[in-house]
DNA sequence: CAGGTAACTAAGCGCTTGCTTAGTTTCTCT
DNA sequence: AGAGAAACTAAGCAAGCGCTTAGTTACCTG
């Protein structure tokens, strides 16, 4: 799995063949067969678990704010971490799953709109207690995730700033669009 | 070109076929070579003009204004305006550049410094004399230009807002994160 | 340490891929 | 009308694709 999400990230789905996944994972090409019943399944176990280990990361942080502000800092941070450290598996989890067969896409698809509304949640509660001020909660809801989500697309290893630099980065660009602290 | 940005952007560069470019143009699978010498061909002429274009849009944009806050107001409008309306073509030049050769590559990746420094100088330009306040200058233009990047992943033309909605949205947005107008 | 199971490989099958070749039709211009 | 160029197609080649099969090696358990 570590070698295809490497492959899929570096190339995508289908310029990865199965032959570059056995070798970056010192196997045969059979080998693969072992283990997967198809490339495809490998792209749903890595996507799947992708999504679900960013749904677990949402919620947690979620978890550990007294108010929406807090909430908001440390989601926009940990998400973009998120993002820097497991860049290959957040680029598999955001550009890749398309590539889905039509009932796996359906799957993946509920925990993104899951991730949606955990944001969109949050936002809601900080306009209801005054401490936002939003003109829409879902436009700035998916403004917000643009951001952090865009990580992955542009970030590389090369890069100097640490994780958590760019985390506080994008946590203080969140609170600017949500008018937090005025 | 049209039949292959289409397809490029629906599936991907890799998992489109010459075939189906062919297909989608009316031809037959060696028509395509009459016009382009490979499938790499089509995707750098592509990209090309598309960052060509995107470039040009930018720039009026920015002529446009009189002042920072006008011109991003502007810029931010267009360009997610451009993602919307040629969102077929904005995928191709977003997600499908690292397919091309490295020297194609290369001349494309030009392109897009010359967008980055350009959202990066209004925004300098702003802080100078006083309209935006920002934290750093290329974050935050980085954080716009993905708000703006990332509609060409989530939009789809079943969706109902006009590009003009999607514009001003996006444009409010982009006031707010530099902070214009308090 | 025997016996069963899981992990693995060598070889290759059937198909699709990007692209070519040889030849035909359509267009343009005098 | 007719020549030359441009646009096109039918057929297919070599290479690479996802995946399978038959057989071998490594491992765990009683």
């Amino acid at each position: 799995m570590q070698a295809a999400a490497q492959a899929f990230a570096e190339k995508g789905f289908h310029a990865t063949t199965t032959r570059d996944i056995a070798s970056g994972a010192g196997l045969s090409p059979a080998g693969v067969y072992v283990h997967f019943g198809s490339k495809e399944e490998l792209l749903f176990n890595l996507s799947r678990s992708g999504h679900e280990s960013a749904l677990r990361l949402l919620r947690r942080a979620i978890g550990e704010g007294a108010t929406p502000t807090e909430q908001l800092e440390t989601l926009m941070a940990r998400f973009t971490e998120w993002h820097v450290e497991q860049y290959q598996v957040a680029r598999v989890v955001q550009y890749e799953h398309h590539h889905l067969t039509p009932e796996h896409h359906a799957e993946v698809l509920a925990l993104r709109k899951e991730m949606d509304s955990l944001v969109r949640d949050v936002l809601d509660r900080g306009v209801a207690d005054g401490a936002f001020s939003v003109d829409d909660s879902a436009d700035t809801a998916l403004a917000l995730l643009s951001i952090a989500v865009d990580v992955a697309r542009w970030y590389s290893p090369t890069i100097k700033r640490t994780p958590t630099e760019i985390g506080a980065t994008n946590a203080a660009l969140a609170l600017r669009l949500v008018g937090a602290g005025r």
